[in-house]
DNA sequence: GAAATTCGTGGGAGCGCTTCCACGAGCCCT
DNA sequence: AGGGCTCGTGGAAGCGCTCCCACGAATTTC
């Protein structure tokens, strides 16, 4: 009985293929055809199958397309990191930005997932092993991070967006952190800044490491010792960052340049030196990390480390496409280079 | 010669239910049973197939359950707003943590999906009636948005959060926006203040309106008249209301209390009042709109207008679910009570 | 002790789609 | 003119799962 269904439907739900079918007097196959735009397909019948589903209101149903072709055309972007403010950190927002603006030439749309602690952990890494999306897009790992070993020993796509905290093999795009810091560093030190002290991010995600490093790497470089009195560590929002440069004046208050490991701490920093009577960059000199807008709104300008978001964004999706079509080297990676953007802080 | 893959499946990708089943000596059927936890099922067979799951680490493939079942267990966010930096907007992250953790007891999964124009829209339009979720939350809304037609249209189930800007009938949850904002006014009024000003948000969103309709109505209350010159119009963010604060300042010299309509601007609104010079709250009495994390840290911090966000976002799922369920009122809604928060701006 | 229940189980029919395969019609080449 | 073609097409076999239905065995009931 369910059998004439099929010749008499009297549209029970959403449409189906076979009554766009029945409707354009064609068989299923076809209708399947010029959905997909396969050329093989007279234009007679294209017209007649498109008139049909444009009348029936035809939307193909993806979990039975995904069933057949193991594709769901839909890759996530995983923020993992138990602090929930970091939706507020103007870095993660242009990520997005610009992840999803380099899908939206594509057919792929983007699902963005957060885990705040191991469970949701998990509960994410069911819902990728579960065939939900093509592929993941990792964001913000601290070092002990369960979803990079999990996917990947589920054959699931995966591009990290930033340098593994262990070496680990996994693909993953990244700015060269210790480059841009060591840039930023030693531009301080030509301004003639004899005390630059740094402050870091936090010293279990491998930025806040590679920030630090690039610092240790200029100080070395221009024959001076890193004392350990110029160092602070931030939490890259910018009430730490204002802590934390407190700190810093406390611990070293002949400090004269500071290099901020982020633009939302170095905005901090430079209420937190306002505070402390400390005229920017006169008495001190500030680098920031990010060029994020508020490093243009802030008073004074920041002079900052500049990240090609645009660039590792498209390499971003790009590498991770190339593993679902697997055609991808075994962890293929990119660092992208940064730029000093001069302003008014240093 | 596919016929045999079941009865010597070499697991090739991933294993599957007939697979679990072959190897616990049992039926594709009762597989399903214990994954689903049928209570219809001999303690031995359980045992077996539960030993036979772990072995193979098999996972259940949800397109083709979806398939079947009608249903994703997986619900969208999906936030609504040209404007990307809405990201840094801490009411959003709210918002989001809320959801999330109420989702959290349960198997749905939620996914954030972002439309910043017309196009990604329809992509994402295309993505729930193409089945991928069950049910959408949509946020942020301006007036002119396409989504809440065409989801309600193409019968996903919908909740908006926060009232639609035409009086449409679709689910909503909100909080009394008027209310609070009403309340404040009369705060400020009570505090002695005579000349109260405003700085709204954008009036293309209801809250901007409705929380202009409050001051407005506190203020006729108090026998004032609605003076235009003490009314500005910001956009939700702290540059926003600096810039506004100033005008305000501007067109009003003699404002002794403002009501700002978020706390990002009046962060923004206090920076603003300290470069002219004015005390908070000797000179200008402040009070805020959210109760965001920077109403404690802001100096002085400040007296705002609580949203119980916990409450909504609650009643977000506990509403979309039971359409989701079929077993909701139409249009059913819900509108929250604010509080006010005395702190030491106002 | 026979009939009526309950219970766990397996068979099988689909969910809506893609895609392989075969088939007939029209075409060109020598 | 006949054996190749390509080309558009429909038939049919699944993709991995759920769930209705029927079946036999164990239990209960009068």
């Amino acid at each position: 009985m369910t059998t004439d269904l099929t010749t008499s439907a009297p549209a029970t739900g959403p449409p189906t293929l076979d009554e766009v079918a029945l409707l354009a007097g064609v068989s299923r196959a076809t209708v399947s055809r010029v959905v997909n735009e396969s050329p093989k397909v007279s234009p007679e019948a294209r017209v007649a199958v498109q008139a049909a589903i444009a009348q029936l209101r035809y939307v193909p149903n993806r979990m039975a397309r995904s069933l057949v072709t193991r594709r769901t055309d839909t890759i996530a972007l995983v923020l993992s990191e138990p602090n929930s403010q970091v939706f507020s950190d103007p870095f993660f927002a242009s990520i997005v930005h610009g992840v999803s603006a380099a899908l939206a030439e594509t057919e792929l749309t983007l699902v963005l997932l957060t885990a705040r602690d191991a469970r949701e952990q998990q509960k994410i890494a069911r819902y990728a092993r579960q065939g939900h999306v093509d592929g993941v897009v990792l964001m913000s790992l601290h070092s002990e991070d369960l979803l990079p070993d999990i996917l990947t020993e589920a054959g699931v796509p995966l591009v990290l967006c930033g340098r593994p905290y262990d070496g680990r093999s996994v693909a993953y795009v990244d700015a060269d952190n210790q480059g841009g810091a060591r840039v930023a560093t030693e531009h301080l030190i030509g301004l003639g800044r004899s005390r630059v002290a740094v402050l870091t991010g936090p010293m279990d995600m491998i930025a806040g490491v590679d920030r630090h490093a690039g610092w240790v790497a200029a100080t070395t470089d221009a024959g001076r010792r890193p004392d350990p009195a110029l160092v602070a560590h931030g939490d890259f929002t910018e009430a730490g960052g204002e802590a934390a440069m407190a700190r810093l004046l406390d611990q070293a208050p002949d400090l004269d340049a500071v290099f901020v490991a982020s633009d939302p701490m170095a905005v901090g920093a430079l209420r937190a030196l306002r505070a402390a009577g400390r005229r920017v960059p006169e008495d001190v000199a500030v680098v920031g990390f990010d060029d994020a807008d508020v490093a243009l709104t802030s008073d004074p300008p920041l002079t900052t480390v500049a990240q090609p978001l645009d660039v590792m964004t498209t390499e971003l999706v790009e590498l991770l496409g190339r593993q679902i079509d697997g055609r991808a080297e075994p962890a293929e990676s990119r660092t992208c280079p940064t730029r000093l953007v001069r302003r008014a802080s240093a």
